[in-house]
RNA sequence: GCCGGGGUGGCGGAAUGGUAGACGCAGGCGACUUAAAAUCGCCCGAGCACUCUCGUGCGGGUUCGAGUCCCGCCCUCGGCACCA
């Protein structure tokens, strides 16, 4: 029987269904027989597209490390759910009048079925779904928590209103005036809206990032999105007014040489300041204007106007001006900065506007450049190696050593006090929505707030007649009966629903918890399987989720944390990005996209099959109206599942981007044939040591699969399987012994056709079940090694010797060899390095 | 502009400072076959005056020896971007 993947993968998928094979306990006492590890996948958004080969690469690799685990003796926490909420299931309800459970529950349905036909080895009794309301039960219970902290308010919030979508979005959903999905435009309206206190945490999000192991990339961007600064916080007064301002300054070393003042167009402040100047109402109006302006665009030229005051600088006891100026941001800092001739944006600005400038620091050791400085030619801003000039006490230092100095002057001097500033701002947490966890708080007549009781939860959706906002513009929920809305406290109070939802977000910051009880109804889970699991040993996952994901789940696992309710500060420990797979798209020169079956290529050279038009091809992202995405099932449906699999990891590095060729699924598809064939042959009873070579290729394949594996270098594992695959098909003799064994370091990555054969070879227990055989280190290296020998660096000639010979005697062979003897041409070399083992290099 | 990846054959990629190109794809030649497919074996960076020379984005450096380490650049992908 030759090797059919249709038949043997459903076979094996349906055994370990029924068999429950990868089933965890939940009973402790059996748990903790067992060291734990926990591998974690992003769980998906279930779209309507259904899954891309995208998808299982992040998957594949984590499946692989769970069987080894599992293998090696571990309680191996491996699960897979839907982050079921969300805007597309929306928009498609809307469309289609069907309520959006529905079209969820299709498409987890589709999702599900191509996910299982890849044979991952999910425990699929602690499938989650976020919009099910046993699961958002406990997402509204930790709202409430999030409310008893203090840590979830509502504000009058400036928020981006998509009008489209008659919603908000969070800061990170718009880019340039846009919503990032849908390219829709998005403007700016103050509403009434709740936000979480993320900034709250901000210092402890940062600092604990320090002993996580991320990729130095997320961390970095983690940290810039928190973006912590530390400064001085500068208090003067306002000349005429009985006003004080502070402005922040994280580059304070120049504060001498600060000559102005600006404040941001939409400051608070800003009337008050104008108030009683004679043209406050231009300032007012042109100020209006430049937030407008701003609104969604990137980089803007500098632009401004005088508002007629003046602060009373004791720096230097000097009036300077205050401007309002576009780069001036209400939110971060005060709002309002002394401006020097050392900040780009303040030198642009100044001379727009011809502001005075007095420059304070110059470069060190370049009199010519520090001349051009101080005739304010160019602008200067090195903080470190500067020189302080006109600066008082600090003059004629480097501006880098005198930062603490600075500091504790400024505070003597009552100019300033030290201040922490971060970019951070708190979380947007309500959307117009319909298809998202229901806030579970109740308006009072009064106007305060009443959180329902945990007994009250979960609250569920209600139905609705439309799922889109009301005639005029309330939330979709607001559509809800009057005996939905209108509640009944038992205090007799009568107060009315919040009609805002969720973000998406909400669901999936606590997900990793709710697998490891996911049945709990009393508890969002037990205290003590938390205890066991946590924390998440290996997170994979797409660097989209970089900032926004992980950092609000890290936020929410803080706040659990500070609840008692869990025992780590962190979630997730290891986190590894799988990088994106691409794929080849044609287009002709009119910009039209082709299906790689509408193509040929003739030589280097691509072209329409039915029309000869020349096209050109590229690698680029995996999208339908690139018509270059790669179905899995298609793939699986020619090759099977073992070999999707396989190509997903051999590809190259995980964490690279990298093309999908479907040719390449051919060779390890042919890879798997010959270990198919190989266990075909008449297999020798002999033990494995019987055929010494092959054995030793056994034990060094099993060391590097299970080194490679555990490094997520899954590439290299596989190649050197097709090693010992190329090599065992040449081989004499197979012993038994040999091929079983190998068929267990192939499981992970190739669990049906391993079980298939395993059997076949009269094994009774699944293979999926058994430990994972130990190498012997002795095996793993080979008794003679190919010593190369160089003259002058030049590789002239190569020894084999035994392994270990001594140096003396290396060096004494390699100067007997006639292609050294030729290459030295009778010189006597002046440097002989031995590296033993490796190289012999001569020097003349 | 700032931060972080990445530049190695026709392609995906491999290489604790020690034979650059493992493994695979594509291609070539051969065996088997009536033939094709499949399979198996061999070849496969470039040049050439063939015991050789050049070759890992570019220019320097350290070293007996550099894809790998250091300095200075270029290109490319991703993130952030008036954050004081």
């Amino acid at each position: 029987m030759t090797y059919d993947p249709s038949v043997i993968e459903a076979k094996w998928q349906n055994r370990w269904e029924q068999d429950k094979t990868f089933e965890l306990p939940q009973d402790l006492s059996k748990l903790r027989q067992k060291p734990k590890y926990y591998v974690l996948d992003m769980f998906p958004y279930p779209s309507g597209a259904g899954l891309h080969v995208g998808h299982p690469e992040g998957y594949t690799a984590t499946d692989v490390m769970a069987r080894l685990k599992r293998a090696q003796g571990f309680n191996v926490m491996h699960p897979m759910g839907w982050d079921a909420f969300g805007l597309p299931a929306e928009r498609a309800a809307v469309r289609e009048n069907i309520h959006p459970a529905i079209i969820t529950k299709r498409n987890i349905d589709n999702f599900r079925r191509q996910i299982k036909r890849l044979g991952f080895s999910y425990d699929w009794s602690r499938e989650v779904s976020t919009a099910d309301p046993d699961y958002y039960k406990w997402t509204q219970w930790i709202f409430l928590k999030l409310y008893e902290k203090g840590l979830a308010y509502l504000a009058e919030v400036p928020v981006n209103w998509c009008p489209a979508l008659c919603t908000v979005l969070a800061n990170e959903e718009v880019k340039d005036g846009k919503y990032v999905e849908t390219g829709d435009p998005v403007e700016q309206r103050i509403m009434r809206q709740w936000m979480l206190k993320i900034t709250a945490y901000a210092e402890r999000l940062l600092q604990d990032l320090d002993g996580l192991d991320w990729p130095e990339g997320v961390i970095e961007m983690q940290r810039n999105w928190i973006g912590k600064s530390e400064g001085l916080l500068f208090t003067a007064k306002v000349k005429d007014l009985d006003l004080n301002i502070q402005t922040f300054s994280a580059h304070f070393e120049t504060f001498h040489a600060d000559t102005y003042v600006v404040i941001a167009p939409d400051h608070p402040l800003l009337p008050t300041l104008v108030n009683g100047i004679s043209n406050a109402a231009e300032i007012l109006a042109y100020s209006k204007k430049m937030v407008e302006k701003r609104e969604g665009s990137t980089e803007q030229e500098p632009d401004g106007i005088f508002t007629g005051r003046y602060v009373e600088d004791p720096v230097n006891q000097v009036d300077i001006p205050i401007w309002v100026a576009n780069f001036a941001i209400a939110t971060y800092g005060t709002g309002i900065i002394k401006c020097s001739a050392h900040d780009d944006r303040d030198f642009k600005f100044a001379k727009k506007y011809g502001l005075r400038l007095q420059p304070g620091l110059v470069p060190p050791n370049e009199p010519e450049l520090a001349a051009r400085v101080r005739a304010q030619e160019v602008c200067y801003t090195d903080m470190i190696n500067g020189i302080l000039e006109h600066a008082g006490p600090f003059s004629g230092k480097r501006s880098g050593d005198c930062r603490h100095e600075i500091i504790q002057y400024c505070q003597d001097k009552g100019f300033a006090v030290p201040k922490v500033s971060y970019k951070l701002r708190d979380w947007l947490f309500s959307r117009q929505r319909y298809w998202g966890e229901p806030i579970p708080v109740v308006h009072l007549k009064d106007g305060s707030l009443q959180p329902l009781p945990e007994s009250a939860l979960p609250l569920e959706l209600p139905k609705v007649d439309a799922y889109k906002p009301t005639e005029d513009g309330q939330p979709p929920l607001a559509r809800a009966s009057e005996d939905w809305l209108e509640v009944k406290l038992p205090n007799g109070q009568i107060g009315r629903r919040e009609t805002n939802t969720m973000p998406q977000w909400g669901g999936s910051c606590w997900y990793y918890l709710r697998y490891l009880d996911p049945k709990n109804s009393n508890q969002f889970c037990d205290p003590e399987l938390e205890k066991y699991w946590m924390p998440v040993d290996l997170y994979v996952g797409g660097v989209e989720h970089a900032v926004l994901h992980l950092l609000y789940a890290r936020f929410w696992h803080k706040v659990l944390y500070d609840c008692g309710v869990v025992s780590t500060k962190e979630p997730f420990q290891k986190l590894f990005n799988q990088g994106m797979i691409l794929a080849h798209s044609y287009q002709d020169s009119a910009g039209k996209y082709y299906y790689p079956d509408e193509v040929e290529s003739k030589g280097s050279s691509w072209s329409v099959k039915a029309t000869g038009e020349p096209v050109k091809t590229q690698v680029e992202k995996m999208s339908k109206s690139r018509y270059n995405v790669v179905n899995p099932d298609d793939v699986i449906a020619k090759y099977g599942a073992d070999s999707m699999r396989l190509y997903e990891l051999f590809m190259g590095p995980l964490d690279q981007v990298k093309p999908w060729q479907t040719n390449g699924v051919e060779g390890v598809y042919r890879f798997l044939q010959r270990t198919w064939r190989l266990a075909k042959r008449e297999l020798s009873e002999q033990p494995g040591s019987s055929e010494p070579g092959l054995w030793r290729q056994l034990h060094k394949t099993l060391k590097q699969v299970q080194e490679h594996t555990l490094e997520l270098r899954y590439n290299t594992a596989i190649s050197q399987m097709m090693i010992f695959v190329n090599e065992a098909t040449a081989a004499q003799t197979l012993p038994k012994e040999i091929m079983l064994t190998f068929l267990q370091v192939l499981a992970p990555y190739a669990p049906h056709i391993c079980e298939e054969l395993w059997e076949r070879l009269g094994q009774k227990e699944l293979i999926s079940k058994t430990s994972w055989p130990v190498f012997d280190p002795a095996l793993c290296t080979e008794d003679e090694v190919v010593i190369v020998i160089q003259v002058n660096g030049k590789r002239r000639d190569e020894m084999r010797v035994a392994r270990g010979l001594a140096k003396e005697v290396v060096e004494q062979q390699a100067l007997e060899l006639p292609q050294v003897k030729y290459f030295l041409n009778g010189a006597a070399p002046k440097k002989i390095i031995v590296v033993p083992d490796k190289i012999v290099n001569l020097v003349v």
